[in-house]
DNA sequence: TTTATATCGGACAAAATTCTCTTAATATAA
DNA sequence: TTATATTAAGAGAATTTTGTCCGATATAAA
Protein backbone atom coordinates (compact mmCIF):
# COMPACT_ATOMS: atom_id res chain seq x y z
CA UNK A 1 0.00 0.00 0.00
CA UNK A 2 2.37 2.70 1.01
CA UNK A 3 5.95 2.57 0.06
CA UNK A 4 8.93 1.63 2.95
CA UNK A 5 10.24 5.40 2.52
CA UNK A 6 6.40 6.40 3.30
CA UNK A 7 6.13 3.99 6.08
CA UNK A 8 9.15 5.10 8.00
CA UNK A 9 8.03 8.66 7.13
CA UNK A 10 4.25 8.72 8.85
CA UNK A 11 6.02 7.02 11.83
CA UNK A 12 8.85 9.20 11.89
CA UNK A 13 6.59 12.40 11.85
CA UNK A 14 4.30 10.66 14.38
CA UNK A 15 6.96 10.14 16.49
CA UNK A 16 8.18 14.43 16.17
CA UNK A 17 4.76 15.04 17.04
CA UNK A 18 4.43 13.05 20.09
CA UNK A 19 7.47 15.17 21.23
CA UNK A 20 6.88 18.16 19.95
CA UNK A 21 3.61 17.71 22.01
CA UNK A 22 6.10 18.95 24.90
CA UNK A 23 8.02 21.14 23.17
CA UNK A 24 11.16 18.46 22.49
CA UNK A 25 12.89 18.94 19.45
CA UNK A 26 14.03 14.98 18.82
CA UNK A 27 17.78 14.21 16.59
CA UNK A 28 17.82 12.04 13.98
CA UNK A 29 19.41 9.53 15.68
CA UNK A 30 16.68 9.70 18.54
CA UNK A 31 14.05 9.35 15.85
CA UNK A 32 15.75 6.56 13.92
CA UNK A 33 16.24 4.65 17.12
CA UNK A 34 12.41 5.08 18.29
CA UNK A 35 10.82 3.61 15.19
CA UNK A 36 13.65 1.23 14.34
CA UNK A 37 14.17 2.63 10.67
CA UNK A 38 18.23 2.98 8.76
CA UNK A 39 19.58 6.53 10.13
CA UNK A 40 21.10 7.84 7.09
CA UNK A 41 17.71 6.70 5.05
CA UNK A 42 15.70 7.96 7.41
CA UNK A 43 17.34 11.58 7.13
CA UNK A 44 16.40 11.65 3.41
CA UNK A 45 12.79 11.17 4.50
CA UNK A 46 12.40 13.63 6.83
CA UNK A 47 14.57 15.82 4.27
CA UNK A 48 11.76 15.65 1.82
CA UNK A 49 9.07 16.37 4.97
CA UNK A 50 11.17 19.41 5.55
CA UNK A 51 11.08 20.49 2.00
CA UNK A 52 7.12 19.82 1.69
CA UNK A 53 6.63 21.88 5.22
CA UNK A 54 5.54 19.15 7.60
CA UNK A 55 8.33 19.32 10.09
CA UNK A 56 11.03 21.84 11.02
CA UNK A 57 15.22 21.48 11.16
CA UNK A 58 17.38 23.06 13.05
CA UNK A 59 21.16 22.08 12.24
CA UNK A 60 23.83 22.35 14.78
CA UNK A 61 23.89 21.42 18.53
CA UNK A 62 20.80 20.54 20.55
CA UNK A 63 19.34 20.65 16.42
CA UNK A 64 17.21 18.13 15.14
CA UNK A 65 13.37 18.07 14.22
CA UNK A 66 9.95 19.43 15.33
CA UNK A 67 6.68 20.31 14.53
CA UNK A 68 5.05 23.76 15.66
CA UNK A 69 2.22 23.03 18.22
CA UNK A 70 0.01 24.99 16.58
CA UNK A 71 -0.11 22.78 13.44
CA UNK A 72 -0.20 19.34 15.06
CA UNK A 73 -4.07 19.35 14.58
CA UNK A 74 -3.83 20.80 10.88
CA UNK A 75 -1.31 18.33 9.56
CA UNK A 76 -2.75 14.88 7.96
CA UNK A 77 -1.46 11.81 7.65
CA UNK A 78 -2.51 12.35 3.92
CA UNK A 79 -0.09 15.22 3.69
CA UNK A 80 2.75 12.93 4.61
CA UNK A 81 1.73 10.33 1.93
CA UNK A 82 1.48 12.68 -0.54
CA UNK A 83 4.69 14.46 0.38
CA UNK A 84 6.43 10.75 0.02
CA UNK A 85 4.07 8.84 -2.52
CA UNK A 86 2.02 11.05 -4.33
CA UNK A 87 -0.94 10.79 -4.86
CA UNK A 88 -0.84 7.85 -7.24
CA UNK A 89 -2.61 5.52 -4.45
CA UNK A 90 -5.51 7.57 -4.47
CA UNK A 91 -6.25 9.12 -8.28
CA UNK A 92 -4.07 6.28 -10.29
CA UNK A 93 -6.02 3.10 -12.37
CA UNK A 94 -5.68 0.45 -9.63
CA UNK A 95 -4.43 -1.99 -12.89
CA UNK A 96 -2.37 0.69 -14.23
CA UNK A 97 -4.18 2.04 -17.33
CA UNK A 98 -2.98 5.08 -18.46
CA UNK A 99 -6.38 6.96 -18.52
CA UNK A 100 -8.90 5.21 -16.74
CA UNK A 101 -12.50 6.90 -15.09
CA UNK A 102 -15.93 6.60 -15.84
CA UNK A 103 -16.21 6.87 -19.53
CA UNK A 104 -13.92 4.70 -20.19
CA UNK A 105 -13.04 2.32 -17.10
CA UNK A 106 -10.77 -0.68 -16.17
CA UNK A 107 -13.25 -3.73 -14.82
CA UNK A 108 -11.98 -2.64 -11.44
CA UNK A 109 -12.77 1.05 -11.90
CA UNK A 110 -15.99 1.07 -10.34
CA UNK A 111 -15.09 -0.48 -7.64
CA UNK A 112 -12.51 1.28 -6.39
CA UNK A 113 -13.26 4.31 -6.75
CA UNK A 114 -15.06 4.46 -3.91
CA UNK A 115 -12.21 2.67 -2.08
CA UNK A 116 -9.95 4.83 -3.06
CA UNK A 117 -11.66 8.36 -2.16
CA UNK A 118 -12.62 6.50 1.61
CA UNK A 119 -8.76 5.89 2.23
CA UNK A 120 -8.03 9.28 1.12
CA UNK A 121 -10.44 10.06 3.20
CA UNK A 122 -9.46 8.75 6.26
CA UNK A 123 -6.32 9.60 6.06
CA UNK A 124 -6.93 13.71 5.38
CA UNK A 125 -9.43 13.50 8.44
CA UNK A 126 -6.54 12.20 10.54
CA UNK A 127 -4.29 14.63 12.20
CA UNK A 128 -0.99 14.17 13.98
CA UNK A 129 -2.69 15.79 17.52
CA UNK A 130 -4.71 12.87 17.75
CA UNK A 131 -2.46 10.51 16.65
CA UNK A 132 0.14 11.88 19.64
CA UNK A 133 -2.44 11.60 21.97
CA UNK A 134 -2.81 7.84 21.81
CA UNK A 135 0.86 7.44 21.60
CA UNK A 136 1.48 9.31 25.05
CA UNK A 137 -1.27 7.47 26.59
CA UNK A 138 0.57 4.23 25.24
CA UNK A 139 -2.40 2.58 23.78
CA UNK A 140 -0.44 2.63 20.13
CA UNK A 141 3.02 2.03 19.55
CA UNK A 142 5.70 2.84 16.61
CA UNK A 143 7.58 0.08 16.60
CA UNK A 144 7.81 -3.68 17.58
CA UNK B 1 -1.63 -1.21 -4.02
CA UNK B 2 -0.64 -4.17 -6.30
CA UNK B 3 2.77 -4.84 -7.44
CA UNK B 4 3.29 -4.87 -11.06
CA UNK B 5 2.95 -8.01 -11.57
CA UNK B 6 -0.44 -8.58 -10.02
CA UNK B 7 -1.86 -5.66 -12.25
CA UNK B 8 -0.48 -7.76 -15.44
CA UNK B 9 -1.83 -10.78 -13.54
CA UNK B 10 -5.34 -9.92 -13.01
CA UNK B 11 -5.41 -8.06 -17.01
CA UNK B 12 -4.38 -11.38 -18.39
CA UNK B 13 -6.99 -13.48 -16.38
CA UNK B 14 -9.52 -11.51 -17.23
CA UNK B 15 -8.35 -11.42 -21.15
CA UNK B 16 -7.90 -15.63 -20.64
CA UNK B 17 -11.59 -15.29 -18.83
CA UNK B 18 -13.31 -13.31 -21.58
CA UNK B 19 -11.84 -15.52 -24.19
CA UNK B 20 -12.51 -18.69 -22.21
CA UNK B 21 -16.40 -17.30 -22.10
CA UNK B 22 -16.46 -18.28 -26.07
CA UNK B 23 -14.73 -21.28 -25.62
CA UNK B 24 -11.45 -20.14 -26.76
CA UNK B 25 -8.07 -20.80 -25.85
CA UNK B 26 -5.51 -17.91 -26.27
CA UNK B 27 -1.22 -17.73 -26.65
CA UNK B 28 0.84 -16.06 -24.72
CA UNK B 29 1.34 -13.43 -27.33
CA UNK B 30 -2.24 -12.57 -27.80
CA UNK B 31 -2.56 -12.14 -24.09
CA UNK B 32 0.28 -9.80 -23.81
CA UNK B 33 -1.08 -7.73 -26.77
CA UNK B 34 -4.57 -7.82 -25.30
CA UNK B 35 -2.95 -6.17 -22.08
CA UNK B 36 -0.02 -4.32 -23.30
CA UNK B 37 2.58 -6.13 -21.10
CA UNK B 38 6.38 -7.76 -21.70
CA UNK B 39 5.88 -11.26 -22.75
CA UNK B 40 7.96 -12.56 -21.67
CA UNK B 41 7.50 -11.28 -18.14
CA UNK B 42 4.15 -12.27 -18.61
CA UNK B 43 4.75 -15.94 -19.30
CA UNK B 44 6.53 -15.62 -15.49
CA UNK B 45 3.15 -14.55 -13.90
CA UNK B 46 1.17 -17.01 -16.02
CA UNK B 47 3.26 -19.63 -14.68
CA UNK B 48 2.19 -18.73 -11.28
CA UNK B 49 -1.57 -18.32 -12.54
CA UNK B 50 -0.72 -21.96 -13.63
CA UNK B 51 0.44 -23.73 -10.61
CA UNK B 52 -2.69 -21.91 -8.02
CA UNK B 53 -4.78 -23.47 -10.49
CA UNK B 54 -6.18 -20.22 -11.41
CA UNK B 55 -5.66 -20.77 -15.09
CA UNK B 56 -4.89 -23.56 -17.18
CA UNK B 57 -2.25 -24.53 -19.75
CA UNK B 58 -1.33 -26.19 -22.87
CA UNK B 59 2.01 -27.00 -24.51
CA UNK B 60 2.80 -27.29 -28.28
CA UNK B 61 0.16 -26.03 -31.18
CA UNK B 62 -2.97 -24.79 -30.82
CA UNK B 63 -1.58 -24.27 -27.21
CA UNK B 64 -2.04 -21.42 -24.83
CA UNK B 65 -4.07 -20.87 -21.65
CA UNK B 66 -7.91 -21.39 -21.02
CA UNK B 67 -9.86 -21.38 -17.89
CA UNK B 68 -12.97 -24.26 -17.20
CA UNK B 69 -16.08 -22.32 -18.01
CA UNK B 70 -17.35 -23.63 -14.75
CA UNK B 71 -14.93 -22.20 -12.74
CA UNK B 72 -14.99 -18.81 -13.89
CA UNK B 73 -18.02 -17.48 -11.38
CA UNK B 74 -16.06 -19.18 -8.92
CA UNK B 75 -12.60 -17.80 -9.33
CA UNK B 76 -12.23 -14.25 -7.67
CA UNK B 77 -9.71 -11.46 -8.02
CA UNK B 78 -8.87 -12.00 -4.71
CA UNK B 79 -7.13 -15.06 -5.50
CA UNK B 80 -5.05 -13.80 -8.44
CA UNK B 81 -3.96 -11.43 -6.10
CA UNK B 82 -3.06 -13.76 -3.20
CA UNK B 83 -1.54 -15.99 -5.88
CA UNK B 84 1.10 -13.22 -7.18
CA UNK B 85 1.63 -10.73 -3.90
CA UNK B 86 0.05 -12.63 -1.12
CA UNK B 87 -2.06 -11.67 1.59
CA UNK B 88 0.26 -8.86 2.66
CA UNK B 89 -2.20 -6.18 1.44
CA UNK B 90 -5.06 -7.88 3.59
CA UNK B 91 -2.69 -9.01 7.00
CA UNK B 92 0.28 -6.96 7.31
CA UNK B 93 0.64 -4.04 9.69
CA UNK B 94 0.21 -0.92 7.27
CA UNK B 95 3.42 0.86 9.17
CA UNK B 96 5.22 -2.45 8.67
CA UNK B 97 5.28 -3.20 11.92
CA UNK B 98 6.28 -6.96 12.63
CA UNK B 99 3.15 -7.33 15.17
CA UNK B 100 0.46 -5.02 15.08
CA UNK B 101 -3.11 -6.43 16.65
CA UNK B 102 -5.81 -4.63 18.80
CA UNK B 103 -3.82 -5.65 21.70
CA UNK B 104 -0.66 -3.78 20.50
CA UNK B 105 -1.94 -1.49 17.95
CA UNK B 106 0.10 0.42 15.46
CA UNK B 107 -1.31 4.18 14.95
CA UNK B 108 -3.53 3.79 12.40
CA UNK B 109 -4.52 0.03 12.95
CA UNK B 110 -8.20 0.68 13.81
CA UNK B 111 -8.83 2.64 11.02
CA UNK B 112 -7.05 0.26 8.66
CA UNK B 113 -8.16 -2.96 9.90
CA UNK B 114 -11.25 -2.10 8.29
CA UNK B 115 -10.44 -0.91 4.98
CA UNK B 116 -8.65 -4.23 4.27
CA UNK B 117 -11.52 -5.92 5.53
CA UNK B 118 -13.45 -3.73 2.79
CA UNK B 119 -10.93 -3.94 0.27
CA UNK B 120 -10.38 -8.18 0.87
CA UNK B 121 -14.44 -8.63 0.67
CA UNK B 122 -14.95 -6.27 -2.41
CA UNK B 123 -11.94 -8.48 -4.31
CA UNK B 124 -13.10 -11.98 -2.46
CA UNK B 125 -17.02 -11.01 -4.13
CA UNK B 126 -16.19 -10.22 -7.41
CA UNK B 127 -15.83 -13.28 -9.93
CA UNK B 128 -14.25 -13.69 -13.60
CA UNK B 129 -17.64 -14.25 -14.90
CA UNK B 130 -19.39 -10.83 -14.18
CA UNK B 131 -15.86 -9.04 -14.95
CA UNK B 132 -15.79 -11.30 -18.25
CA UNK B 133 -19.25 -9.94 -19.07
CA UNK B 134 -18.35 -6.55 -19.03
CA UNK B 135 -15.71 -6.94 -21.12
CA UNK B 136 -17.30 -8.66 -23.87
CA UNK B 137 -20.28 -5.79 -23.51
CA UNK B 138 -16.90 -3.48 -24.21
CA UNK B 139 -18.23 -1.38 -20.88
CA UNK B 140 -14.54 -1.97 -19.64
CA UNK B 141 -11.38 -1.86 -21.40
CA UNK B 142 -7.95 -3.89 -20.43
CA UNK B 143 -5.52 -1.62 -22.25
CA UNK B 144 -5.27 2.27 -23.19
C1' DT C 1 8.40 -40.12 -37.04
C1' DT C 2 9.54 -35.71 -38.06
C1' DT C 3 8.62 -30.94 -37.81
C1' DA C 4 6.55 -26.85 -36.28
C1' DT C 5 4.60 -24.44 -32.46
C1' DA C 6 3.69 -23.55 -27.97
C1' DT C 7 4.71 -23.11 -22.91
C1' DC C 8 8.39 -23.96 -19.06
C1' DG C 9 12.39 -22.96 -16.52
C1' DG C 10 16.74 -21.15 -15.46
C1' DA C 11 20.14 -17.66 -15.94
C1' DC C 12 20.81 -13.23 -16.70
C1' DA C 13 20.04 -7.87 -17.32
C1' DA C 14 17.88 -3.50 -16.31
C1' DA C 15 15.46 -0.45 -13.46
C1' DA C 16 13.61 1.10 -9.26
C1' DT C 17 13.83 1.24 -4.44
C1' DT C 18 16.19 0.99 -0.27
C1' DC C 19 20.22 1.88 2.28
C1' DT C 20 25.24 3.69 3.30
C1' DC C 21 29.17 6.59 3.31
C1' DT C 22 31.55 10.79 3.07
C1' DT C 23 31.87 15.60 2.93
C1' DA C 24 29.64 20.12 3.33
C1' DA C 25 26.93 23.48 5.64
C1' DT C 26 25.27 25.53 9.82
C1' DA C 27 24.45 26.62 14.52
C1' DT C 28 25.82 26.44 19.42
C1' DA C 29 28.85 26.91 23.10
C1' DA C 30 33.27 27.15 25.22
C1' DT D 1 37.27 32.24 17.14
C1' DT D 2 37.45 27.56 17.41
C1' DA D 3 35.69 23.05 18.43
C1' DT D 4 31.69 20.35 18.38
C1' DA D 5 27.21 18.70 17.31
C1' DT D 6 23.89 18.39 14.23
C1' DT D 7 21.34 18.25 9.61
C1' DA D 8 22.04 18.63 4.16
C1' DA D 9 23.52 16.80 0.02
C1' DG D 10 25.64 13.92 -3.31
C1' DA D 11 27.65 9.70 -4.86
C1' DG D 12 27.23 5.19 -4.92
C1' DA D 13 26.22 0.24 -3.09
C1' DA D 14 22.82 -3.41 -2.07
C1' DT D 15 18.44 -5.32 -2.67
C1' DT D 16 14.15 -6.08 -4.78
C1' DT D 17 11.29 -5.87 -8.63
C1' DT D 18 10.72 -5.91 -13.34
C1' DG D 19 12.00 -7.52 -17.67
C1' DT D 20 14.85 -10.50 -21.40
C1' DC D 21 16.98 -14.47 -23.57
C1' DC D 22 17.61 -19.02 -24.72
C1' DG D 23 17.44 -23.86 -24.47
C1' DA D 24 14.36 -27.66 -22.74
C1' DT D 25 10.04 -29.84 -22.90
C1' DA D 26 5.60 -31.08 -24.50
C1' DT D 27 2.07 -31.48 -28.08
C1' DA D 28 -0.27 -31.47 -32.43
C1' DA D 29 -0.19 -32.13 -37.17
C1' DA D 30 1.96 -33.37 -41.46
Amino acid sequence: MFSKSCKYGIKATLYIAQKSQHDERVSLKEIAAAINSPIAFTAKILQILSKAMIINSTKGPNGGFEIDKTRLSKTSIHQIVQAIDGNHLFEDCVLGLNSCNANEPCPMHNEFVNIQKQLMESLATSNLLDVAMDLNLGLTVLKR
